[in-house]
RNA sequence: GGGGGAAUACCCGAGUGGCCAAAGGGGCCAGACUGUAAAUCUGGUGGCACAGCCUUCGCAGGUUCGAAUCCUGCUUCCCCCA
């Protein structure tokens, strides 16, 4: 199959990405592969450290399935070396606990079937960097490390970052780089696909593989994708993420959520819209332009129907009055309650699982926040006894809330 | 190996014998306003069936009527010297 042209491929490849370096290879690495028929060979890397996928992750993923539609090789890593050591991009300080094989391994499964939602899995290299790493001597590693020194290592962001704020960095850290670098070696990547913070690791890969005596690999960076807090980066430890195989609904309302500031690089980054169709949608109403991004991007890793769905349940739901419609059943033990059927409000707050503790119910309560049955009645004290029955709604501000189910003991 | 400094709640950080469940900021929660956006304003933010009681200032002991604060040991981090 002949690739499209050079131009048009540019074109496409260029879309959402903040950093191409060195950028001006890559016109000739583009017109060789055309000219020899030789794809490129394009290498994404994953930690399988945790097992959800958010859209975070999908940025480089899509710009790998743009690459695949042109044409090109995917090559996908799974660190399952790499992630012993755990990524000190963009972190303040070292991974704590340690994943068992068996636990990475899990992971990584996990991991593939979520990443054959954005790419063509079948047409892509998969490999573990455990193939090569698991394999290597000491003196192997050693002659590694004999590649870098220590004061290039510490010009890496994150890490100078950490020296000034005093926090300590472990070896094994700082072998990180030259890890994910080595990877691109062994599977001689011709462009490598990643966050801006990856630059450290990007270029270090072209001064291994140079040492190998291979062509050298551009790297190809996106702009770190903001979390629903529209701040900081999308991350699972932060709590601010959407995840590619969340429920319809869910993701509709974290969309909902998000900062108006961000939709522009969301379109950019998760949606194939072409830029002028954006503007023209973030002239109109906010709101209807986050409808529409959501669409997009639920329709991508589920259905347009689905999309549709969790739009007009949105619509009901939260931007009308109309009930949730998965009110979730929380248990509550005969024993627990009193003998006149009555719980004091605080009390039945805690054991709802709706506040963690009875503090926090009385808090909600003196606050306004806390409210009972399908209209919604406010509840005015915290020590108020309330009527325990089957079904009964219960209400800690507009996001909390559950319906009640007594069990006998 | 020697010397000096540091560790406080989710995070940053004030507090150096009682007035400390511990200032201030961030985050977060709730309320008002709204488009469950942003910005703003208000209140809250250890636990307990709560005008009280219980537990918390790296860990373990000790001094004292009383310790986040003083002493001893330990752990971890930072800096300087070698």
């Amino acid at each position: 199959m002949p690739f499209p042209p050079v131009e048009d491929q540019l074109a496409v490849i260029r879309r959402g990405v903040e950093k191409i370096v060195p950028e001006e290879e890559l016109t000739a690495m583009l017109t060789r592969s055309r000219e020899s028929g030789e794809p490129l060979r394009i290498k994404y890397g994953i930690d399988p450290t945790a097992a959800d996928v958010h859209l975070g992750h999908s940025v480089p993923l899509r710009k790998m399935r743009q690459f695949q539609e042109l044409g090109h090789q995917a090559v996908i890593i799974i660190g399952n070396y790499t992630a012993m050591v755990g990524d000190p991009s963009g972190r303040d300080e070292a991974r704590t606990k340690k994943l068992s094989a068996d636990e990475v391994e899990a992971n990584a499964q996990f991991y593939l079937s979520q990443v054959g939602k954005v790419i063509d899995i079948d047409k892509a290299e998969v490999h573990r960097n455990g193939d090569w790493f698991g394999g290597m001597s000491f003196a192997d590693i050693l002659g590694l490390c004999g590649k870098v020194t220590v004061a290039q290592l510490l010009t890496r962001d994150d890490f100078s970052k950490r020296m000034q704020a005093e926090t300590p960095i472990y070896l094994h850290e700082c072998l990180y780089p030259l890890m994910q670098a080595w990877d691109s070696v062994e599977i001689k990547a011709d462009i490598e696909l990643g966050g801006t913070e990856q630059l450290y690791s990007f270029m270090l890969a072209r001064d291994l593989q140079k040492d190998a005596g291979l062509s050298q690999q551009i790297g190809l960076m996106s702009p770190i994708l903001v979390g629903t807090d529209g701040k900081k980066r999308m991350g699972k430890s932060l709590g601010n993420y959407i995840g590619i195989s969340e429920d319809p609904y869910e993701m509709m309302k974290k969309f909902m959520q998000l900062s108006d500031d961000c939709m522009r690089m969301y379109y950019e980054l998760l949606t194939d819209i072409s830029m002028e169709e954006v503007d023209t949608l973030l002239a109109g109403h906010p709101k209807e332009a986050k409808v529409t991004l959501a669409n997009h991007v639920i329709s991508e890793y589920h259905d347009p129907r689905a999309a549709d769905e969790s739009a007009a349940r949105w619509q009901n739901e939260i931007g009308g009055s109309a009930l949730p419609a998965d009110i979730p059943i929380v248990e509550i033990k005969r024993s627990d309650i009193n003998d006149d059927g009555t719980l004091p409000a605080a009390i039945l707050l805690k054991l709802a699982g709706l506040c963690q503790s009875s503090g926090e119910a009385r808090r909600a309560i003196k606050q306004g926040g806390a409210k009972l049955g399908e209209d919604k009645t406010k509840i005015e004290s915290h020590d108020q006894p309330i009527e325990v029955t089957d079904g009964l709604l219960l209400w800690v501000g507009k996001k909390r809330f559950c319906s009640l189910r007594i069990v006998e003991s």
